[in-house]
DNA sequence: TATAAGCTTGACTTTTTTAGTAAGGTATAT
DNA sequence: ATATACCTTACTAAAAAAGTCAAGCTTATA
């Protein structure tokens, strides 16, 4: 019952995208990668995969990074965990769409709708928080962060 | 986002208990890896933790099998997928309990709210079925395994 | 316009987990 | 006795996850 660690990386930095939102300014993923503690090329990748699925928009060169395209408040973790996983079904045979693998007993099985019923809810808990809570959350928790940020502004003048 | 295979057979098991509970029969692992097309061997390890869980007790000799302790309206889904899984948690750092690797960030780490959220959500989903709903719902979906179970009744009279 | 900051791409490697096998045992109804 | 069925430990193959590597491409700016 485990997301992968492509979820937990992702939504960390994606919160420290969002606290940077107002600022206009794109965060390269050194940044992230130092602050948060990931591995740099996995992050890339990672990245990679927020701007395939149109989450975050890149700025290549100096001064470039990565910034979130819509409003942090208009973001959940729910899109988040979509995009790196690809699906938040908890088993193989109930994959909604065109995942793989039929399973021929599908008609028949009951077990299935608890699975169903299980996608749903947490599609529903993860769509309750956005990017915006949580980087508010984040600013409450560690206002070193804040102070963090505001220095960062301030070497950048 | 998955779970393991052992959940979803695990599942399906023991709706085949909760079927014939009110027959006061065991079930024999070989009849389910039959039904049910699940591989014997790998059965009896999931078999395994549910006995160690106290979710079944099992009968030896000729005429045995597994049967559910409790009765099969007071067993959920949660509790065949804790007792298989061990845990309900999306990510490693919130482990709930003695999970090891403590998080050393997870004093200032928003994000923890929303898998602590998600493990809630998905226990509260998972202990609405219980194995009784199941039983019905099969029966229901798949008339067919009702006249089995009593052709298997007669077979042993 | 040279440079360096930063993204881009694809392949590659390592580690961990999952999904099973294999083999030999023990209890018990008939 | 014997066949049925559970019990236990160990092993293995395959897949997935986590992370690395290497070589490029864009663009701000000095
Ligand atoms: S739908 Fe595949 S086993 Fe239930
Ligand atoms: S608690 Fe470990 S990173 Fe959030």
């Amino acid at each position: 019952m485990r997301l992968t660690t492509k979820s937990s990386y992702g939504v960390r930095a994606l919160i420290s995208l969002a606290i940077m939102y107002d600022r206009k300014r794109p965060v390269p993923i050194k940044d992230i990668s130092r602050e948060e503690e990931i591995s740099g090329v996995y992050l890339e990748q990672i990245f990679n995969r927020l701007k395939n699925q149109g989450l975050v928009r890149s700025i290549r060169g100096p001064g470039g990074g990565y910034a979130l395209v819509r409003d942090p408040s208009d973001i959940s973790v729910y899109e988040v965990v979509m995009a790196l996983e690809g699906s938040v079904n908890p088993v193989r045979c109930v994959s909604g769409k065109g995942e793989k693998k039929e399973c021929g007993r599908i008609a028949t099985c009951a077990s299935k709708e608890v699975w169903r019923e299980m996608a749903r809810r947490i599609k529903e808990t993860l769509g309750d928080f956005s990017l915006r809570d949580l980087a508010g959350r984040t600013l409450e928790l560690d206002p070193g962060k804040a102070r963090k940020a505001q220095l960062y502004e301030k070497s950048l003048s």
